[in-house]
DNA sequence: TATGGACATC
């Protein structure tokens, strides 16, 4: 648009008088008042903003220090804000003050680089005469915030010190935000004891701080005490101490809470009341939130997201899909609650049909929140082909792959049995964090490379990223698997001493799983007498496992009734000890077990088997015969039964749960489970070329995993078979667990 | 000439 057309400008008496309006302070001529500037005080678009620039420079105004400045400011900060723009106005002052300097690193600060405020500074150091002040350092102590850079921002700590600014409000309140961000406070705590006055701002930045480091209790404390100085909180004060009640799950504490709002007159405003609807929610009421919300006045997406988030939460998933329905707009948050809401809750199949309508109706783009949650639903289907697909998808359409993306796509190429793949990934990033780190330990151990998990985990230490707790569990699991009980001792003896990890229950569990699977009962018994915890399910659970594989009744049988008192209802026990019996010919002892479970309602969950054909997840139950290829599949079972007994092949019968009479009957048995019909339908569909990739919900039966071994021989097929415990990847008669499982 | 603290999805 030519500048003529934009009248309010062309009034402006600028062109025939170029004499600016100005005020003469310590001799230096301000130009505070000039028409120009109060235009562009109401300056709206990005055209004018470039109209005010022309006539700036054409004038000469832009020379002034003061105009010049305050163009930046507009530039950078207004609604027509473009930090590119500023940055190129800036680049036009000969001698930028430090008004300018300031501008710039403010608009750097808050934006998607902080580090460019960062940068921003110490070129002001070396290439000017100018010197931070009380503005500059708020500003640094932002972007410093937003970078979690720890180092920096106590380097800037330490200038304020040395300045004369080490009093000032402003400059100590960014300091203690600061501090909290980084998760830091001792010293944050030890800035605002410090401070010669506080305000209530020093109040909220410390009492947020410590709500989202998850300290939920102190952060209450520190209100009480506010309370208590006569301090009167605001509305930002209440959203914190809200956020600190909704990790604190006491509805009490949270419905006394709303109260104190109401009694004393906190300004309601739409974000607080969304603070107050996420703590109801966080507290599982439904009814408060659903009260607060229909009385809402105004609400916004996050309103709407909060609820849906909770119809989730208490598995309402009808009341959220219909509210998701009535929602004024969907944005991808809200997309992605609904699609997290399924993955999570064991629905991954309806998960990716949701994926796949938000993509159908393109209202939203999906985000890396959105590809974490769905390849999470990918890695429990086994979908490798959707999955790769979001792989590239990330690449194509340049998402920067942050620590959740990387992880998840690690994590999804393990568990849908391309170990490879996920190494890939793991080696073609630069930042990796703890849960990096642990994802790929996980995948070397479920697929029973506990060797090269060992090796990962000392380069981990080489790299300097502390392990946590779920390092430790992926790590005895990778042991546990492989067979290498000394080292799995040795690493759980130094979890606590050497990392300072205290173990858990989930630790004690794989330890025990270790030893019983190695065949030392006996001392696995002995370390579940000796946990400084009570012992739960998990732990009882895997010596029941171990006592399976060695037939050992008498630990099986203690072990069982243990684990049925914690867990009443665990079908998995009775299996197991049935299994115990039945290797030994105990068939009295198993139709006992039997009879016990169908008179306490007990059922066994029932196997089911997933396979991905060409992006399509085929599930298959025991004895399953609605698929629309069920005919061929069982052909095709009843070749594969034949060339295995032409090799010498005999059905394990204790793999089943209950003596039957006749031997073609229990052959047939083991012949309907879930995993052999995966498998007859993978060599009838699935490409020679192609492993044929099979996840199994419970862990496998003996009998198939003996069947498989041959039908790769025979076939010339690599199956891998992903059960609830571990990978099993069959290739020329052998598994490459090496029948450790 | 100006600054700070906040709610939903992994």
């Amino acid at each position: 648009m030519a500048i003529s057309c934009t009248p309010a400008i062309n009034n402006l008496p600028l062109n025939r008088h170029p004499t600016p309006v100005s005020i003469t302070v310590n001799n230096e001529r301000y130009f505070a008042d000039h028409p120009l500037l109060l235009q562009l005080d109401r300056c709206s678009d990005s055209t004018q903003l470039k109209q005010i620039h022309a006539r700036m420079l054409r004038i000469g105004l832009f020379s002034d220090p003061y105009s010049a400045s305050k163009l930046i400011q507009v530039a950078a900060y207004s609604e027509v804000s473009s930090i590119q723009y500023a940055q190129k106005v800036f680049d036009q002052i000969p001698r930028p003050n430090l008004y300018s300097w300031n501008a710039l690193i403010r608009s750097y600060a808050s934006s998607q680089e902080p580090v460019n405020a960062l940068l921003i500074f110490i070129k002001m150091l070396h290439g000017s005469d100018e010197l931070p002040n009380k503005f500059t350092f708020p500003f640094l102590i932002k972007a410093s915030a937003l970078l979690s850079a720890l180092s920096v921002g106590k380097g800037l700590h330490g200038m304020v010190l040395k300045s004369e600014f080490g009093s000032d409000l402003f400059v100590l309140n960014s300091l203690i935000h600061f501090y909290g961000e980084c998760g830091c406070f001792d010293m944050a705590y030890r800035v605002f004891m410090s401070m010669p006055k506080r305000d209530v701002v020093s109040w909220n930045s410390m009492i947020v701080g410590l709500a989202q480091g998850g300290y939920a209790e102190e952060s209450l404390d520190l209100f009480f005490r506010m309370e208590g100085e006569n301090v009167r909180p605001n509305d930002v004060t209440m959203i914190g101490v809200l956020s600190a009640c909704a990790k604190n799950l006491d509805l009490e504490l949270a419905r006394s809470m709303h109260l104190y709002i109401r009694r004393n007159g906190i300004k309601e405003s739409l974000v607080l009341n969304n603070a107050i609807l996420d703590m109801y929610v966080k507290c599982g009421s439904m009814e408060d939130a659903k009260r607060l919300f229909d009385k809402m006045g105004v609400k916004d997406i996050i309103s709407w997201t909060t609820m849906l988030v909770g119809y989730t939460k208490v598995g309402d998933f009808s009341a959220a899909r219909s509210l998701f329905d009535t929602m004024p707009c969907q944005d991808i948050a809200a997309w992605n609650a609904l699609i997290s809401a399924y993955e999570q809750n064991g629905n991954p199949k309806e998960a990716l049909a949701t994926f796949n309508e938000l993509q159908l109706r393109k209202e939203a783009k999906p985000d890396a929140v959105t590809l974490v949650c769905v390849l999470s639903a990918c890695a429990q289907l086994g979908a490798i082909d959707l999955g790769g697909w979001i792989h590239v998808y990330i690449n194509k359409h340049g998402i920067n792959l942050n620590c959740h993306l990387t992880t998840a796509l690690i994590d999804m190429y393990s568990k849908c049995g391309d170990l490879e793949k996920a190494l890939e990934v793991f080696h073609s990033v630069d930042n990796r964090d703890v849960f990096v780190w642990s994802a790929m330990i996980a995948g070397f151990a479920m697929h029973g490379r506990g060797r090269e998990a060992i090796g990962l985990f000392l380069k981990m230490q080489e790299a300097k990223v502390k392990p946590n707790s779920v390092t430790f569990t992926n790590l005895l699991s990778a042991c546990s698997h492989s067979g290498l009980v000394d080292s799995g001792r040795g690493i759980f003896n130094q979890m606590e001493s050497v990392f300072g990890v205290v173990p858990g229950v989930q630790h004690y569990a794989c330890l025990v799983d270790i030893l019983g699977r190695a065949g030392n009962l006996e001392e696995a018994l002995d370390v579940i007498d000796n946990m400084p915890i009570s012992a739960g399910a998990s732990v009882w659970g895997a010596l029941l496992g171990a006592c399976r594989l060695h037939g050992n009744i008498d630990i099986g049988e203690r072990a069982c009734s243990n684990l049925l008192e914690l867990e009443p209802q665990n079908d998995g026990a009775y299996v197991l000890l049935s299994n115990i019996y039945a290797k030994s010919g105990r068939w009295d002892k198993v139709s006992e077990l039997r009879k016990l479970m169908r008179n306490s309602g007990i059922k066994k969950e029932p196997g089911c088997s997933l396979i991905e054909v060409d992006g399509n997840v085929h599930e298959f139950l025991v004895g399953d015969n609605t698929h629309p290829l069920s005919k061929n599949i069982y052909l095709k079972l009843d070749e594969i039964a034949t060339r295995l007994t032409s090799v010498g092949y005999v059905p394990m019968k204790s793999q089943l749960l209950q003596l039957v009479e006749e031997e073609h009957v229990q052959e047939q048995a083991l012949y309907l489970h879930s995993e052999k019909l995966a498998m007859a339908f993978g060599l009838i569909s699935i490409s020679p070329s192609q492993p044929i990739r099979i996840v199994k919900n419970l862990r496998i039966c003996g009998d198939c995993h003996a069947a498989a071994k041959l039908i790769s021989k025979l076939y010339n097929r690599e199956i891998v078979l992903r059960d609830c415990y571990r990978f099993h990847h069959f290739k020329g008669g052998s598994c490459s667990c090496m029948d450790y499982w």
